[in-house]
DNA sequence: GGATCAGGTTGACATCGTCAACCTGACGGT
DNA sequence: ACCGTCAGGTTGACGATGTCAACCTGATCC
């Protein structure tokens, strides 16, 4: 199982070697305690303290694994296209989830660790400009960095609470629930910075008031 | 520094002075990592394996320390008080979200771990408790159970973020934040449940539409 | 006054991340 | 043809950690 020394010039390809096999073992332990070093190194056909030439130690290692994944979050989420901007903003919150669920290993050592790298930003960057587009075609208003956190908030509780409390008993199916989390987020973001901090109707009318309201948000031509 | 040895009958006293002095280390540090056995075991001046008497091992040990502060959760929500249901709920909201952030290690050892354990039910059930009171009052429609999950998993999200992503450049105060979420969950969930998943208004008269609607949900006569 | 047993301690083991020192074989220059 | 050089590794060790089996000890009871 030893592996043949790289020629000159080629020693990167050991880093890459490294990168595979501790993907694989991430993925198939599903917790970053059982990475070890040596299983890593041991797997990869060659000696423990040659991570240490590609990787300047263990979290480095942990950290490039993740972050191969989000590159491919962020291709994922540009590909959930729509024309309309506020289904778009659906579309890629869901894309977010489903790619969230689909690697919850690498979700949650990048996102559910304290940690100070920006793994996130570019799909946040992706939300941003959704939201954007939602101010600029007038269903959303505020300030597009306010409403795309605090969407994001909604989205990654919605998967993080799924990926870490397995034993929880969840009332309704995982994509209804996460389909109707990016609702409650899209609608709410909508609705909440429409309305002022205080003289919203007292609870006995808003139920009534709430009704009629959303009667006539439904198109009612088609 | 070395403990007087307990009487018998006051074996449990050691375990309640590891508890302390773990909760101490804990929170000292910040992280899970630096809560060595052998750290908590000499700061209650007592050997390593000591520790084994009272509990089978560090992930128990931990989990016991963490428990603790789930109840001082429920006990804070049970006081977050309102006469107004959908009132009693952002505030009940507020305080999970004040408590999880004044008490970020618990918070993340907890509930952003895999875990199968059910640490955070009785505090679901306080939101679940104050769900179905809006849906008496007629303020939210629909199954309580799913509604709560899913306003739970908005300000989960919202803390966690704060708690594991102290780097990234949140556009608002730490206390809007949390208010805005908590708004967010509430009237997005209320108005989420009253539009069908389809033949909602499209964006360009959406805009507009809500604009209206959420005029007649202000209270003008006072 | 000796047996008993709760409440610990001692000493050891395997495993882990990490590091300094060493090895080795391909390659360029002469 | 030979020899230094250096990229690409290996060896062996260290200290820290979770865990366990075996042992100790002093209060209490008959």
């Amino acid at each position: 199982m030893r592996r043949v020394r790289a020629n000159p010039g080629e020693g990167a390809l050991l880093r890459g070697e490294i990168l595979r096999v501790a993907e694989e073992l991430l993925a198939e332990t599903g917790t970053e305690q059982a990475l070890t070093l040596r299983a890593v190194a041991a797997r990869a056909g060659v000696s423990t303290p040659s991570v240490y030439l590609h990787f300047s130690g263990k979290e480095a290692l942990i950290e490039a694994v993740c972050l191969r994944a989000w590159d491919e979050l962020a291709e994922s989420m540009r590909l959930a296209r729509a024309d309309d901007p506020f289904a778009r903003l659906a579309r890629r919150g869901q894309a977010y989830a489903r790619f969230a669920l689909a690697h919850p290993t690498q979700y949650r050592v990048l996102l559910m660790r304290p940690a100070d790298h920006r793994a996130a930003q570019a799909c946040f960057d992706l939300m941003l400009e959704t939201v954007r587009d939602c101010v600029e075609a007038g269903v959303l208003t505020g300030e597009p960095e306010k409403l795309a956190t605090r969407m994001w908030a909604a989205i990654h509780g919605c998967v993080s609470l799924l990926i870490a409390q397995p034993g929880f008993p969840w009332p309704e199916e995982i994509d209804d629930f996460v389909t109707n989390v990016v609702r409650m987020a899209g609608f709410g973001t909508a609705v909440a910075e429409r309305l002022p901090r205080r003289g919203v109707l007292p609870t006995p009318r808003l139920g009534p008031a709430l009704d009629a309201a959303c009667r006539t948000l439904t198109d009612h031509d088609r």
